[in-house]
DNA sequence: GTTCCATTTGACAACGTTGTCATAAATGGT
DNA sequence: ACCATTTATGACAACGTTGTCAAATGGAAC
C-alpha cells in the first residue's frame, strides 16, 4: 500500500490520473480497469474491488476526451430547442454565453447548483475534473464565493465573473452600471413628488443587491430625503420576499407611496400584494423593477424597470475568457456596460 | 483532382472525413492541414488555399475529441449558474435534461434555434456533425420538423421528441394528457356557469396547439354548448398574441365571459388587455392559461391554470436515450404523462 | 492428476488530432 | 552565386481510452 501511495503521488504530480496509474495502484492491466469503469462482465469480484479502491485513492475520472477518441461514443446529447423570445434572467445568460461559444468553436457545458448547498467549491471541484473544462463562466452569486474563486486560481483554470461583488484585479469581470441606474430610478420617482420611498433588497449574497441599494441611497440623499429605515426591508430576489416586503410596508401608518425592488421578480410580488390589499397601481403605489425581466412587461401595469444587456455581458464575459484561453492578452479591467431605465404604467406622479 | 475526388468518396464511405482524407485530397501532410484549422502561421498563401478549398469539399470537421485528447485543450467551457427556483418553459426543459445527463454520466449540449430559419435541418446537420453528439433530445416544435426526423434517420442519430405532434412509431416520445387536461378545464368554466368561451389557440406548428384545442372542442361537446367560430383566435404562444386576440373578442357585442389561452404567456396577454379596458378580473372576465409557468402565479391575480411536468418528462426522454444509446431495448411506446388542473383567482362562477 | 471448457485477464493496435523537432524551401545580403 | 537566415513543410510520437484477440487461470468431470 506505501507502494501504491507513492506511484500515486509520483503520477499525480504531472496532471490528473490516467488508467496507468489505477492498473498499477491495482496490480492489473489496463484493460480490467477499463472493464470495471465500464461495468463489463467478466471481473472476479475481488479484482473489481481492489481496482475501485484505487479508483477512489486516486481519485481517477475517465478523461472523455479519449473515451469518445478510442470508443465509438461521445458521451454527449445534444439538446436542440427553439430560442424563446423571452427568457429569464439566466435564460439571457445561457443565450449570450452560447452565442459566443458558437462562434468561437467552443463548446459550453451546463452545471447548475441548487443553493444552498454543503459546498459550492466542492460542486465545482468535481465539474472541472469530470468534464475538463478549459475555463468557467461564473454568473453571480457563484462567482462571489472566495472558497470557488481560490480553488480555480490553485487549479489553474481561468475564468471570467458576471456582475460580482467584488472584481478581482486579476481575473476577468463584467460589470454593468447599477449603482447609476438605480440612482437614476431614485431621482426619477423623486421627480414625480415621491418623498416616501420604499426600498426591497435583493439577496445578501449577490453583489449587485449592495450596488442598487447604494444607488437608492445616493438618489435620496443628493435630493435630501431623510433615509427612513423602516422603509427599507431585507429581500432575497425571489417573488414571496417581495410580497412579505410590501405586506410590511403597506402596514405602516405612514405608508409609503412608492417602493423600489432589487428585481422584478420581488416587484411582482409587490403588486400582487398591492392588489391583495385592494391598492390601485399606480394611483395609490407606485412600484418600480430591476432588470426588465418579460415579467416586467407582462404585467398590468407594465413595471417602470432596468433595462442590463445581460446577454451581451454574458456574451462579452464569454468571449474573453475565450481570448484568454487563447493566450491573447486579456484586458483585466473590468468591462462596464450600460444600464437603461425603462419607463412604463407601474409608476406616476404624486 | 479526379484522383482526389475519388479518394475522398472512398473514406467518407467510413465514417467522416478525417485530417487524413484533408491532407491527401490537398496534397499536403497532415500538420499543414492541423496548421490551417488552427490559424497558425507560417503557412503559404496557395497551400492555405488549396487545404481551405479540400476541407470545404470534403465538409471537414475536426474531431474534438482527438484535439482534446492530443492537445491540452478541450474547446469547452464550463458555465456555472445557480439554478432558478423559477425557470421558464424552455428553462425547465434544460433543467430536467441536465439532470438526466449528469447522472448517467453524459454532458449536455446546447443548440438554440431562432425561428424561422431557412432550415432547421441544416442546422441540425452542422450541429451534430460538429459536436458528434451520440443522440438528440427534440422538444416542440424542432421535433415536428419532418426534414430534421428525416435527416437524424438518415443519419442513424437516435433521439428522444418531447411533445411530438405525430409519435414516431420508431421513436422515443414523450407525452403528456394535455387534451384531457384541457377538456377538464373547459367542463371546469362550465360548471362555474360560463357558456360564451373564447379559446386562443396556439402556434400552429407545435402539437400541443391541437391537443389543447381539441379539448376544449370536447368539453363544449360534452356539456352541448354550441361551438362559436367568432370565439377562437388564432395564437403564436406569445405575450402579443394574447392581447391581439382579447382585443378582438372584448370588442364582440356578445363578448365572452371567460377566455382560456393555450400558454400563459398568451394568458397574460388577455388579462393585461382586460385590465386596459377596464375589465374586472375574473368579476367581468374570468381568464385561463396553461402550462404553469412562473408567470402565472405571479401575476394579479393568479391565473387558473395546468400544470405539465415538463421537468420531469425532459428528464424521462433523456434518460429512455441514453438508455437506447447504451443499446437496452427501449419501449418506444410513448410515455404518457399526467397533467393537473389548478385553480387559482382568475376564474370565478358567473 | 489430467483434460476440457468457461471465465478472467492482459498485450497491443487503433482512434484523430496536436506538439516536437528535423528538414526543405524561400529569402536576403554579400 | 553563395551562405546565412528565416519561413514553410513534414515525419513521427504522444495523448488516454476502448476493441480485438490471444493467453492464463480456475474449476468440474473424469
Amino acid at each position: 500500500m506505501t507502494v501504491t501511495t507513492k506511484a500515486v503521488a509520483e503520477k499525480t504530480q504531472k496532471g490528473n490520473p490516467t488508467i496507468f496509474d489505477v492498473a498499477s495502484a491495482a496490480g492489473v492491466s489496463i484493460k480490467t480497469v477499463s472493464r470495471v469503469v465500464n461495468n463489463e462482465p467478466n471481473v472476479r469480484a475481488k479484482t473489481r474491488e481492489k481496482v475501485l479502491a484505487a479508483i477512489q485513492e486516486l481519485h481517477y475520472q475517465p478523461n472523455s476526451a479519449a473515451r469518445g477518441l478510442s470508443g465509438k461514443r461521445s458521451y454527449t446529447i445534444g439538446l436542440v430547442y427553439e430560442n424563446p423570445h423571452e427568457f429569464s434572467y439566466v435564460g439571457d445568460v445561457l443565450n449570450g454565453a452560447i452565442e459566443a461559444c458558437e462562434s468561437e468553436g467552443y463548446a459550453l457545458l451546463l452545471r447548475p447548483i441548487t443553493l444552498p448547498t454543503d459546498s459550492i467549491a466542492e460542486s465545482v471541484r468535481q465539474f472541472v475534473t469530470q468534464t475538463r473544462v478549459d475555463g468557467l463562466v461564473l454568473p453571480a452569486p457563484i462567482c462571489d464565493s472566495e472558497e470557488v474563486l481560490g480553488l480555480l486560481e490553485e487549479l489553474d483554470i481561468p475564468f471570467a465573473t458576471l456582475s460580482p461583488k467584488n472584481p478581482r484585479s486579476h481575473a476577468i469581470s463584467i460589470l454593468c452600471e447599477e449603482e447609476q441606474a438605480s440612482f437614476e430610478l431614485t431621482e426619477y420617482v423623486i421627480k414625480q413628488g415621491h418623498s416616501r420611498i420604499g426600498f426591497v433588497k435583493g439577496h445578501p449574497d449577490h453583489g449587485a443587491s449592495k450596488k442598487r441599494y447604494k444607488g437608492y441611497r445616493r438618489g435620496l440623499k443628493t435630493n435630501r430625503i431623510k433615509h427612513d429605515a423602516g422603509l427599507v426591508c431585507q429581500g432575497y430576489f425571489d417573488f414571496n420576499s417581495g410580497r412579505r416586503a410590501a405586506k410590511k410596508q403597506l402596514a405602516l401608518a405612514d405608508r409609503p407611496t412608492v417602493i423600489l425592488s432589487s428585481n422584478d421578480d420581488m416587484a411582482a410580488g409587490v403588486l400582487f400584494e398591492a392588489r391583495e390589499s385592494g391598492l390601485q397601481v399606480p394611483e395609490d403605489l407606485s412600484i418600480v423593477g430591476f432588470d426588465d425581466t418579460p415579467l416586467a412587461s407582462h404585467l398590468w401595469p407594465p413595471l417602470t424597470t432596468v433595462r442590463q444587456p445581460i446577454r451581451r455581458m454574458a456574451g462579452s464575459a464569454t468571449r474573453l475568457l475565450i481570448q484568454k484561453l487563447r493566450g491573447g492578452e486579456v484586458i483585466d479591467l473590468p468591462e462596464l456596460f450600460h444600464c437603461e431605465v425603462i419607463i412604463r404604467g407601474s409608476t406616476t406622479h404624486l
